[in-house]
DNA sequence: CTGAAAGCGCTTACAG
DNA sequence: CTGAAAGCGCTTACAG
């Protein structure tokens, strides 16, 4: 027996019932009779059947996926998102599963047409948001998503009355405690490389704890120790660069983000500077390869796993209306040996 | 004037057309006069009205969407998937996106039950598979996949007669590159960490390069230089104290893929050895952050932008009924500082 | 160029 | 526990 596509009415057929009852077998409704359902749903098993996803969403108005808008700066082709952001995907999307929810992927330039259609067009019942970008043109965008009561969960700390729910990292917290521990390891003369301009205030933050590690100990950050670079390792090398080719000494480094803390070592290597004996070296999210790299690197973790599945519980959450609140979390220090600490 | 979720319908009344009409308009059908057109897309604009999907695909029977399947080995929670197929992510949605279909991304167990009713569920016109594993598990999917007729590509090369289309790289090829360059430079005694077992016969291929360009140089492999690793770091690093661990001296490594190269890497520098004065090494892959670690990676590359379009050329081609021919990339050498060609 | 109408394949309130 | 029926919001052949 043989039916090409097979719908819920050739099921029916077969089974010798209505399609109404099929329906309700296949959903494990407690209305049907077990002898029955179980004889439907072998059926349906034999026949390769499936739910049309399409009708049965057209029906209940829902598609049971999330969408995630992926967004970054970089120009034109640019797929070299962060690779922790990346790793983000395999936990979103496995968390998403165990709760019955498909995960819809898609990169967006912050500067283009956002496609904010994805709730208006019943392809996604809540949106999750990841990437770090110019906070103002973000901040438009969400409050676009809101006027349109779209529900979405955003990766990053609340920024003052931000619309939308959110869980983040305590990034003044991350860099407080990379700098602190370069300090208590000995370190005096601490370099900053990172874009820290109110366009993205989760870097600045990491930036503003530095400041206060070194306040508290008394010292007064030095304006030649910082480097702007955004969070791609090429520049993270050119700052470093920069640092090297400048008149002011150090003895350690705290990158805004792993990637470019591991090109500021490479940059180190490559005019002859040991790794940590010369200069300690410490990153910010501990993207995978961060373990894999040499020497290890230092870094602030933020929890990927924690972040990934609060996200998907939120936006679960405020698509079956329960009430969601936004979350920072504690990010910790994992030293390895790109500081020094174990030498 | 404001409608909570407008329909098509919604639409019509207001521009005082029919439904049919609305309907055209809105997908640009030459049909529909001008004037009647654009203030129709005015309208929906001004109502932020978008089709619904599952409407739309249920009259239509697509979808517009491909499911992107990728799947591991790593047991349990394992969210770490080989960065090579993560960057793939962002070149096929960006390619998707350019023929217009959206992108569903899974990540599945290849042991677990797969969730192969994406096409027959109607939430995917079709399937692109991304992931190294057990090829024996792996081509009893692929062939349960073409069973029911799904339309799948695949990245790997193809493998005798494999069901499906493919679009892979020449291992064999890439593996002697690999070794023939090291050799060019002087090396003689290279090792190779990898897992050459035929139930990964991508990996196995790159081996069989290694083998090929020894025994053209009129070298015999040695199977004490050989080691076992999975493409994962921390076993890249423990194959590398195994291989300090033995007898043999060796003057290069050839690691089957970037990340277990990297892995290697470190294992050297923990041992006192300097990359590349003392060994070097050479990766598989060439992952975005191989430029940037220290020292900078030479390693084979697979075009992931030109495989990532390719296949999303090819799985559209099947969704439309073109013909698609399955193909095989060349890889290249990029040679950095881990080998010491530049030294 | 436009409209009336059928129908895609489901889910679920209603009736029994 | 089961069935008949309505209806979700579109697309498109048919008729004009």
């Amino acid at each position: 027996m043989k039916v090409e596509n097979p719908t819920s009415l050739d099921i029916a057929d077969l089974a010798g019932v209505s399609q109404a009852t099929v329906s309700r077998a296949l959903r494990n409704s407690p209305l049907v009779r077990e002898e029955t359902r179980e004889r439907i749903q072998r059926i349906a098993r034999d026949l390769n059947y499936f739910v049309n996803r399409n009708a049965a969403g057209l029906r209940t108005h829902q598609s049971n996926t999330i969408a995630l808008l992926m967004f970054d700066e970089t120009e034109g082709d640019g797929a070299q998102i962060n690779p922790f952001f990346l790793s983000m995907v395999g936990y979103i999307t496995r968390a998403a599963a165990r709760h019955g929810y498909d995960v819809l992927i898609s990169m967006q330039q912050l500067t283009d047409d956002w496609h904010v259609e994805y709730q208006a067009s019943n392809r996604a019942d809540g949106l999750i948001l990841l990437g770090y970008g110019d906070y103002v043109t973000y901040r438009e965008k969400l409050s676009a998503l809101a006027r349109v009561n779209t529900r979405f969960m955003i990766w990053g700390p609340r920024i003052n009355d931000q619309p939308g729910h959110s869980i983040g990292c305590d990034n003044i917290d991350g860099g407080y405690r990379a700098t602190r521990h370069l300090l208590d390891i000995g370190r005096r003369r601490i370099a900053f490389i990172g874009n820290t301009s109110q366009r993205c205030p989760e870097l600045a933050a990491r930036y503003y704890g530095y400041v206060r590690a070194l306040e508290e100990a008394g010292y007064t950050p030095d304006p030649e120790l910082k480097v702007d670079a955004n969070n791609r390792g090429k520049l993270g090398y050119r700052a470093m660069q920069q640092l090297l080719a400048g008149s002011r000494e150090f003895d350690a480094v705290f990158g805004v983000t792993d990637v470019v803390a591991i090109g500021a070592m490479r940059a180190l290597h490559d005019n002859g500077f040991r790794v940590p004996e010369d200069v300690s070296v410490v990153g910010f999210d501990d993207v995978p390869i961060a373990a894999h790299v040499t020497p290890a690197l230092t870094t602030v973790r933020q929890d990927i796993r924690l972040a990934s599945e609060g996200l998907v519980d939120g936006i679960v959450g405020l698509i079956e209306g329960k009430p969601v609140a936004s979350t920072l979390m504690a990010p910790s220090l994992v030293v390895r040996n790109s500081c020094g600490a174990n030498a």
